[in-house]
DNA sequence: CGTCGCTTTGAGACCTATCAACAATGGTGG
DNA sequence: CCACCATTGTTGATAGGTCTCAAAGCGACG
């Protein structure tokens, strides 16, 4: 539990986690903390000595600019393995925070180093998770620069539900996301007036519904043509790793 | 040599990499290639066996739209690993092509496998390299998301300075990267023309020549601070990862 | 019932795209 | 050596997307 069954289950989705290095998971100790809405979890420049893992609700990862202004640069869903580049990367350049509350789960990089230390490819699995963190990011990359604002809503609303399906939290078109318009915007990187209108758009065209922090997906086909989504990036294949 | 050296470099600037592991590197059996300009070096959707280093030149990652825009997540200089995320996703979501002419080795997974399977920390370290760039494309992402087009123009030159500074490619504040405005555009997520606009406002200013392929910054100072760059996610501390 | 956080609306300004044309450049073949 | 061509850079004009500012609507909650 803690999280770490659903960590399991995205690694597995991607390649079969042998009993001995699912049992290396369980065994490693946690450190339990929900955060409240907005609260922040790491601290942009701090120097983490432990790395933590969504359990439950979502936290986002968020860089600010000089001038005051906010970007989101990754959303993280239960089961992501948030704060895994701190492990390497040492010195935070972003922050992380919760997004409606947020339950995480921290483990101490001594304890991660000595997990994975005798497994290569356990090793390898948490290296891949950073690095479909990172192929998401490629992705919101050609949102940014070369999809129109629609075009972007649309296909973040694809992936965050093909996202939270994969750990049960999505099910016939429809998923909870405590995302306000404000919130959005910083993901998008528009501002909150655009934001509304073009969930307007959408709306008019009878692709979504949101409402109340739930989405509902009224045609996912057209949403993702209309997107240009395509799932490749989530690396949903199982193959040896 | 064959950009090993220089990959080494690269590392050894982040963390000590003992003679054993250096050892490890300079082992490994590279196939080399030459590319000519905005040849194809790996292709979207495709299953490589092999990854990619850059020797001399540069490299890009692209990711084209169903439209036929096209967006650049990433550029690559010499010691770059570029296409390290293959070891582990398998599949490729986006292609890498050449800019300008360039030279890059190839390197089997299979190889690469058991050079690091008994070196944990080798196998941090390039863990490490993949995390550096997915926190290059965090920025990036806020560049796009959050910042002008003339302050995004001013930090990717400002991030192309240091990087390039660090492997011996730049210096005297000047570096020579063989991008065209419409490469350049694809980078910013801007069109051509814009691209034309932007640059010719920051020559105005006085900040930057950018002239047949060379780029001197005239003020790095004033560049960094109307670009609200700051260094510390290219991640140059040495310290125990 | 008033406050607070969030959403929605309107209007105008600004930034950026598009289209079209032209200038500069460099390479090529005759 | 010159004419030609392809590529790259530059400019102008106009359209459209997005931002900002300001204000009003709405629902939850104490």
């Amino acid at each position: 539990m803690f999280g770490k069954d659903l960590l399991v289950r995205m690694l597995d989705r991607r390649d079969t986690l042998p009993p001995d290095e699912i049992a290396l998971i369980e065994a490693l100790p946690v450190r339990p903390v929900t955060f409240g809405p907005d609260e922040e979890i790491v601290r942009e420049g701090s120097r983490p000595t432990e790395s933590c893992l969504v359990a439950n609700g979502f936290a986002v990862r968020n860089q600010a600019t000089r001038e005051g202004k906010r970007q989101i640069t990754a959303i993280h869903v239960p089961g992501d393995f948030v704060d895994l580049h701190s492990l390497l990367l040492k010195v935070m350049d972003h922050s992380v925070s919760a997004l409606g509350s947020c339950e995480v789960v921290f483990i101490r990089h001594k304890d991660l180093l000595t997990a994975i230390g005798g497994s290569p490819h356990l090793t390898r699995m948490l290296w891949l998770s950073t690095t479909i963190d990172a192929s998401i990011q490629r992705t919101w990359i050609t949102c940014l620069g070369r999809r129109s604002a629609k075009q972007h809503l649309a296909h973040i609303i694809c992936e965050l539900y093909v996202r939270l399906e994969l750990v049960g939290l999505a099910s016939d078109q429809t998923f909870a996301i405590p995302l306000t318009q404000a919130e959005l915007g910083d993901v998008l990187g528009l501002s909150v007036v655009h934001v509304n209108r073009t969930l307007q758009e959408l709306r008019a065209k009878d692709l979504v519904i949101w409402k109340d922090r739930r989405i509902v997906i009224l045609d996912f086909q057209r949403l993702a043509i209309l997107a240009d989504f395509d799932a490749t990036y989530l690396n949903l294949f199982h193959e040896p790793r």
